[in-house]
DNA sequence: CCTGATCGGTGCTGTAACGCACAGACCCGC
DNA sequence: GCGGGTCTGTGCGTTACAGCACCGATCAGG
């Protein structure tokens, strides 16, 4: 089993899982790669698998016919794709897609059921991060009719970057347009804006971030609300700029 | 008790609970006025009282500092306010305000979670109405970003001519600029085009449905997408035009 | 090495909103 | 009946986008 993997390679919902529980669930999981663009659920179709990721990300997307899906909600290693399903009901809300390569446990959703009748953390730990996808999707939505493109721009590389945690990840310009819901051109004089400011550096989708600080400044407050509520209600730091700092600091 | 109210004022949520269920629960509740304009959660604080509306309606708002809260989801007695409580967590996500005055079934948050571990239908409904609000959620947010006013508007007097079933309500364009998160003065013109194409009538804040069938095809999809969210989700028609239909022909 | 595809920069025009301001119509209370 | 508040209509200049088009730079494959 690749349940020992490296131990910042792991999923901080399952982390907060008492020994027994993880487990458990980790004996129904199976480690799988997730490819940049796969496709993992379907609004208003069954889950095919519930999924951990360990690196990389998944966007959940809200499709409007006419129109490229607009993301409500990103997801790293500090989430999981599936929690609805501690709502009883078999069927995704919405379109989930790997905008991160990746890795992550996957699970059948008729395990993780039986699971949740057994484990009450788990049960718990779920319905919290639920609740967490509410707020984050009414914050998106305000966010997104409210603020200005270089603000959700810079937000959006905060939120990739925390959830990569490597400063550096594969994201073209026609991506970002996509899921922000505004032409490619708009995205790539924002985006400009924020490399002459030396905050970014970009090339051919390679995005790296060079000042953390100054791109938290130039992005919505959307971006702290995310990390505190995460805080708030998880009890844990995400995996954003708190958790970081503890991070470097450890480093040897 | 003020249960046996007129058969028509009821809450469609507690009539799918089966007799027993509905029987315990109503014991717990007491009717109120629901006040035009009243603060019934705010976002990060626990419920006071949930509700169940009986007529009248209720928004929920994802406030974002700098701006009029934005509307996110519509609720009247097709719904409830506080289903989030089946999470298990106290607090509200959102703020929620009486937008159409009316009454309720209102009851504590603590009673609610009692009747919750031994009333597995009830449980259930609001699970699944839980669900139902994620689904608008995201529907809301693609639309307020996609769509265009004079569509938006129409389905938004349609959603509210639903849940007051009665054709006629109060709401100035200043409180629909709030919700809409638009300009007062937008909404004037929009609306102005339904009122000349006699879709509808409006007089200081006096808002007539004259032509649902009409509305209908000026709105946007998203007002079809919800009528059948809810059928597909609770298993019953909304209070949406379906609805409407059947009542009209068993009017005496 | 050529070819085709992808990525990103730039520049137009068009438009749905914005912010602001003012004025008429109407209602209510003193 | 007067005055103040609310509701609605309207106009103006501004702005952040959309939509479209075209370009060069770079990369991958035969």
């Amino acid at each position: 089993m690749s349940v020992t993997a490296p131990a910042k390679i792991t999923n901080r919902l399952v982390q907060l899982l008492p020994a027994d529980e993880q487990h458990q669930l980790l004996l129904q999981c199976e480690v799988v790669d997730m490819q940049f663009g796969q496709i993992l659920c379907e609004p208003g179709q069954p889950y095919p698998y519930l999924y951990f990721p360990l690196h990389g990300f998944v966007s959940l997307l809200a499709p409007l016919s006419g129109h490229i899906p607009l993301e409500m909600c990103l997801m790293g290693n500090e989430g999981m794709l599936g929690a609805s399903l501690v709502l009883g009901i078999e069927t995704a809300p919405m379109q989930a897609i790997v905008q991160g390569k990746g890795s992550a446990w996957r699970i059948r959703p008729e395990a993780l059921q039986t699971l949740l009748e057994e484990c009450v953390q788990l049960r718990r730990t779920l319905q919290q991060y639920l609740f967490l996808q509410f707020r984050q999707l009414s914050q998106s939505a305000a966010c997104g009719h409210f603020h200005e493109l270089p603000q959700r721009l810079a937000r959006w590389y905060l939120m990739s970057d925390d959830r990569t945690q490597c400063d550096e990840f594969y994201l073209t310009h026609q991506f970002l347009a996509g899921m922000l819901g505004v032409r490619r051109s708009g995205v790539t004089v924002a985006a400009g804006k924020l490399q002459k400011q030396h905050l970014i550096r970009y090339n051919r989708g390679m995005v790296h971030i060079l000042d953390h600080e100054a791109l938290r400044q130039m992005s919505c407050e959307c971006y702290g609300a995310g990390l505190d509520d995460y805080r708030n209600i998880l009890g844990i730091p995400s995996t954003g700029a708190l958790l970081r700092q503890s991070f470097s600091t450890n480093t040897p």
